[in-house]
DNA sequence: AACTAATACAACCGCGTTCTG
DNA sequence: GCAGAACGCGGTTGTATTAGT
């Protein structure tokens, strides 16, 4: 087990807070010359008086080429949601097929607006007297916990497994070619998972 | 205009996993 | 194979902005 927030072991105070324009000037100037990995060396070099998780966190959500900010679609809305529905808060995989979307931008967004959302048309769709059900079977983080690691994990509620089905590696397909696909996928798993994921 | 509540989002933190020596 | 360091992810918090009274 990793000692408990490395970063900030360090006997140096650390910088906190919003970043300056200056900050990222200089910590994108530092990773055009050493790259964006060893973050704790990017973090020493740039002499930004920042610890390395921070430095990463600024690159991979707002200065790093072709992020995009802001401005969500609708396809983008409902491919969120659908795959929200699909994995649960595994934000960073639903961010995978977003290009230029990251998982800090996509959680943000389902925690202040479609969480939200999601909660109205629910409860708009529900008869009056309806017993409360939840809103997703789908298993949450602590079930990752109870059986050792994240990646084994697989969606019981649906009888398949998401890793065999998905190659989230895939590069330069966009994400809405990819659910598309999936979408069009007939085999009766499949019609089975497409009624539960519909969003209408 | 002043105050308060709600909202949006950037950033931090804890913890599990992976990498490296 | 092991221990410590580094990384990556998801949850949470802090704060600026906007809306409502």
């Amino acid at each position: 087990m990793a000692p408990k927030n490395s970063d900030a072991s360090a006997k140096k105070v650390m910088n906190k807070g919003a970043w300056t324009a200056e900050e990222d000037k200089k910590l994108a100037q530092c990773i055009e010359l050493h790259g964006a990995k060893r973050w704790k060396t990017v973090a020493l070099k740039s002499g930004l008086n920042r610890c390395g998780r921070s430095c990463r966190l600024r690159w991979l959500n707002y200065l790093r080429p072709n992020v995009k900010r802001g401005n969500i679609s609708d396809e983008e809305e409902d491919l969120i949601i659908r795959l929200h529905k699909l994995l649960g808060n595994r934000w960073s995989l639903i961010a995978g097929r977003l290009p230029g979307r990251t998982d800090n931008e996509i959680k943000n967004y389902w925690n202040s607006h479609l969480s939200k959302k999601i909660i109205n048309q629910t409860q708009k769709e529900k008869m009056p007297d309806e017993p409360s059900t939840p809103q997703t079977a789908m298993p949450q983080k602590n079930q990752f916990k109870e059986e050792g690691t994240r990646e084994a994990w697989n969606l019981e509620a649906y009888n398949f497994d998401v890793n065999d089905f998905f190659e989230f590696s895939t590069e330069g397909s966009s994400g809405l070619d990819w659910v598309n696909k999936f979408f069009q996928f007939d085999g009766d798993q499949w019609l089975r998972v497409r009624e539960e994921v519909r969003i209408v």
